[in-house]
DNA sequence: ATTCGACTATTTTAGTTATTTAATCGAAAA
DNA sequence: TTTTCGATTAAATAACTAAAATAGTCGAAT
């Protein structure tokens, strides 16, 4: 019992490799288990099953991604920049996180219950996430928003539309370019100011 | 040959509502033959194939959206209004051509080539209504956007993200609300004029 | 405590046959 | 001449089976 999270970390990680080459159903246990150099019942020895393992993948780059917005974020101090912030985090590390993002996509994927989960608890997370610094914005008196909730529930669903579309056809630089478009037309709005 | 096109259109309507509770691979050609009170190979007297009649059926549907929109567009005068007409008319509309959202959505169509095509073509529609108007409201003196045509697709991908989430899920009257929440925010912007 | 070879039970895949459906054709009706 | 339809062919789909691959187990070895 020496380094048995270590152990398992290890073989996560090479899951983690493997399912994003190839994903969840052309992956096999024995392909884990070869790049892993061990026995396929070693990798049974340390998860419950295949499932048990794309779960522990998917959770953490969850996690990964929520503490890379989050960092992110945190670091910046006027509302504008956090949610600039959590554009271009968001958007520029989804497109590694192939797996989560996959997770978050995939139909075929919709029957694991703990893929569902996770993307309500990344959707909570997000939405809870806008919320916050637009009402942190209204406080501070550099916001001007209605109805903070509802508010957030468009911009998300804004974001998720460009996800689409950018996540797979669109170079990493170039997204920037083009979030700071959205972002300027989200705070200053299109019309003239008289 | 007296009214032959009264008669696709007939055949065409059918079709329609059968593609439509049914999708195209569960409907048949004997469903459509049934319902129109005609031997099967009467249809093929109209239509060259199934996949011939689909394509017919989406491209209408196309042509009603299309004309639906720039309709309620047109009866408007300033540029926000048209762009409120815009957005509501769209989401609306969609709701009930289920063909031609489907087409638009459905992975499985990808193949039938005439399904990209209208997809390609619905996009540029939007693309260049949206850019028209903003250019319009830019020249008028009641927007003020940097990139017109950058901002459009901006626009047009937070749409994207909203259908997903509302054309399925949430009843016709509340998108009207929903709808107008976005378009506050995409005019006046988040941040507090001062 | 950890690894693995050998084993079993499921699931997938490949290949076959039966059934359904798309599409054609020639004759008949209008 | 235009339209319809029954009968037929060709193509696609579904249902089934046998073979192969894979997930997961177990007990012995280290």
């Amino acid at each position: 019992m020496i380094d048995r999270a270590e152990r398992k970390t290890f073989i996560l990680e090479i899951a983690q490799n493997l399912f994003a080459k190839f994903g969840l159903a052309k992956t096999t246990i024995d392909d884990i288990a070869k790049k892993a150099r061990m026995g396929k019942a070693s990798i049974y020895y340390y998860f419950k099953s295949k499932e048990s393992i794309f779960q522990e993948v998917i959770d953490k780059e969850g996690r990964t991604l929520q503490d890379k917005i989050l960092v992110a974020v945190n670091t910046e101090k006027s509302p504008q920049e956090k949610m600039q912030a959590y554009f271009i985090t968001r958007m520029v590390a989804l497109k590694d996180l192939i797996n989560y993002y996959s997770a978050l996509r995939d139909e075929y994927l919709d029957h694991y219950s703990f893929v569902t989960k996770a993307r309500q608890s990344f959707d909570v997370f997000e939405t809870t996430l806008i919320s916050n610094i637009l009402q942190e914005g209204i406080q501070s008196g550099d916001f001007k928003v209605e109805n903070a909730a509802l508010a957030a529930e468009a911009i998300l669903a804004a974001l998720k539309g460009f996800e689409f579309q950018w996540t797979i056809e669109i170079p990493a630089e170039q997204i920037e370019t083009n979030i700071n478009t959205l972002l300027k037309i989200l705070f200053k709005g299109i019309e003239k100011r008289s």
